[in-house]
DNA sequence: GTTGCGCCTTAGAATCATTCCAATTCGTTG
DNA sequence: CAACGAATTGGAATGATTCTAAGGCGCAAC
């Protein structure tokens, strides 16, 4: 039965990462993460956990956490926050801003041009030193596609 | 009508925007947008509650919370946030963005030409209406001031 | 191939900020 | 002064997250 290939070695080298930072591969940890591969809409911990738990019954919230903090900390994927809301997951790392739909409470990632970044830490008085620059926009999206 | 002006009016008028919206000046909202605007170090509900206390020891953090939120609604504070920690407020109405320094904890705020805040919202595919913008850096501040 | 050892996972308790609730107080107005 | 609604209060409730203690599991050494 060892022809059926059910864990296909994840496309993005998880398990290389995580072995970089001297963690395993679980397959907690993997599924978290084709979760969120496969549906980037930004999901909370709580939607994680309803997505995986399907896959992998046995599965608690607390390690679903774990697993979020874990990539987290792996630089696979970046946590994202509005107001006081649940955190969310964002597996796009190129720098990018956010788009908070009040209305629906989705989530939209918004490009910016890589000058754009230069230029607001450019703006930053001398003895301020960013390692991290979020940009959030708060309104109405009205797009057709949804 | 006395001469005495115990409470002087509020500098910014505060009273009068309460008015504004149908609320009561109380000397608990007088208070607390009083705290707010002589320490400006972006304090939480609870700092803000310390710092009130003596002054009016029989105010509850609820009471807090409620002419926060108040003070809020009628655009006299701004509401800060980062990461999931304890929401802070902050008497600058200006459109700014913010520092997070690590190390410290401490909030900062950086003014940033509005031509900026233009071309960040210039960025926006269409169908996306902000109507705010936030910018939130975080890292270190060597400020030789503190 | 059994035994250790340490990393992972798990369930449930604990925490923290915030909100909710029901009861009281306060200012105004009638 | 009586009544009404707005504001305040203390305490309970909520929601997301973290902590804790107790197994499990995989892998290396024997």
């Amino acid at each position: 039965m060892s022809t059926h290939a059910q864990h296909a070695p994840h496309p993005t080298g998880l398990a290389q990462k995580l072995a970089d930072s001297g963690l395993r591969s679980t397959p907690q940890r993997e599924l978290v993460y084709d979760v969120l591969l496969t549906k980037r809409d930004h999901p909370t911990a709580d939607e994680v956990f309803a997505r995986v738990k399907p896959e992998l019954p046995g599965i608690s919230l607390a390690t679903v956490y774990n697993c979020l903090e874990t990539l987290v900390q792996c630089d696979l994927v970046r946590a994202v926050n509005f107001e006081r809301g649940p955190t969310r997951y964002c597996p796009n790392l190129c720098p990018h801003a956010h788009f908070h739909d009040e209305a629906t409470g989705q989530t939209h990632d918004i490009d910016l041009p890589p000058v754009l970044f230069a230029k607001l830490r450019a703006e930053l008085p001398a003895g301020f030193d960013a390692n991290a620059v979020e940009i959030t926009f708060r309104g109405k999206a009205k797009t057709s596609s949804n």
